[in-house]
Formats: structure tokens, C-alpha cells, sequence
DNA sequence: CGGGATCCCCGCGGATACTG
DNA sequence: CAGTATCCGCGGGGATCCCG
């Protein structure tokens, strides 16, 4: 009777066997993608704020601190007054670049098409 | 009537000229990732939800539908009895397909790293 | 300047039942 | 087999206020 598994039951072992998936946890969270996009150089935290139009601080943060989590984005706060913080990426964080960077290409590519197509119809 | 200048108005479409938010556009949804990398092959339905662990058959479908309406897959329907339906990616999803992979490479290692540091801890 | 703490909302995802 | 239709809940995201 319990052999019967129910939809969404997943044995625990199984959880993450998948690589995309893996992938999938790390960067789902609306602004993640294009906070790290930007992170391909150093910045503060205004600056990155006024980067990523519609985010608002609290949520910026949020996000920036599950991608510390997540070893993808490094902290850095310097002690003084004003307060000054500069993220950067880790090492797992520059792996993930040139994803990032074959996205920017496709959504590029992948634009045109749509607009090719909406002329159409 | 009084036509409102374009002053001020900014153009829907002019919001996501940042290439890679328009990718993160396509893919946002939790089980879109996982779907098209299972779609590197033709897949029906049911053969699709075995595949992708955890999802019900109302939320494929809607993901789907989605992918479908992004011009990223394409849904071929058999008209037969009992129905078969056959998915697979259109060409813009094809030309996604090295971002996937590139996904799972990057997985795999990242898994191995975190992995690594979480018998540190 | 770069947050933390709260409150709130809505929309995504999940469960179940029904259907051609 | 491959869906609809419907209800529901939960949590991610947004707004606002406060703070060192």
C-alpha cells in the first residue's frame, strides 16, 4: 500500500540527481540572473540597484544573499562611514560567465526572431 | 481626441532591451529548464512527465503552453484514439540547447564544489 | 549608504475531479 | 492518453518604515 508514491513525493536521495536542475535551483529568483550578468565587474550596492531597473532594496539584498548562500557572489564590506559594500563573484560565480554570456548572445538572436515573427502576424 | 505624446511613454517591448533578461524571461518558471532538456529529444506527454520528477499534469501543460507561446517548442497532436501528442523543440529552442548543456556541465562541477566544502564545514 | 524588519498581496504552482 | 476545470495555499516579491 505505501509502494504507491504520490505526485510530488520524490525520495530524498533522488532530490538534485540532475545537473540542469542543479542549475535551475542556483539562479531561479527573478532578479538573480541579471544581478550576476552585472557582477561580471565589481559593484557597490547602489550601483547595482540603479543596474537592475524595478528591484527595490530590500529585494536586491534578499537576492544577494542567496547567491552568497549559494557560493556564487562575494560580500565585501568596508569599514567606514558611509557604509560602502562591494559584491563581486566567486570563483563558482565566473564559471557561470560565459552562460551568462551565451544567454545575452541567444536573447539577442532570439529577440529579432520574435519581432520578425510579430511583423507577420 | 487628444492624442497623448509619446513623451514619457516608454514602448513595452524597449523595457526588456537587455538580452539577458529576455532569456530569463523564457526560462522563468520551475520546471521549464528541466523540460527543454528532456526535449532534446521528441517526448509525449505522459513519457514527459515520468521524465521530469515531481510535476503534475496540469502544471506541464501550462509550462508547456508557455514554451509553446515563447516559440520554444512545438507540440504536434496525432489525431488518433486513445490521443498521442508529440513534443519538440522549434528551431529558437534548438538553438538553446548548448545553453543547456553548458547548464549541466556547470552543475555537475558546481554540485562537486559545494560537495567538497560542506565536509569542511 | 546599505541594509534589516514588517506587512501584505497576488500569482504561481499543487491537488483533485472530470472528459473526449 | 492527454488533457481541462476549479479550488486553494503558500511564499516570493513588493512597499514602507526604521536604523547604524
Amino acid at each position: 500500500m505505501s509502494r504507491t508514491s504520490f505526485q510530488g513525493e520524490i525520495p530524498e536521495e533522488q532530490i538534485d540527481v540532475c545537473p540542469v536542475t542543479a542549475t535551475q535551483n542556483v539562479i531561479a529568483g527573478k532578479w538573480k540572473i541579471i544581478i550576476l550578468w552585472h557582477l561580471r565587474e565589481t559593484r557597490r550596492f547602489g550601483e547595482l540597484q540603479r543596474l537592475v531597473p524595478g528591484v527595490s532594496k530590500g529585494i536586491l539584498t534578499a537576492q544577494l544573499r542567496e547567491l552568497e548562500k549559494d557560493q556564487m557572489v562575494h560580500r565585501k564590506v568596508y569599514q567606514e562611514v558611509p557604509p560602502k559594500v562591494e559584491y563581486s563573484l566567486t570563483d563558482a560565480g565566473r564559471t557561470f560567465m560565459p552562460i551568462l554570456e551565451s544567454m545575452g548572445e541567444w536573447g539577442k538572436k532570439y529577440d529579432l526572431v520574435k519581432k520578425s515573427r510579430d511583423e507577420i502576424e
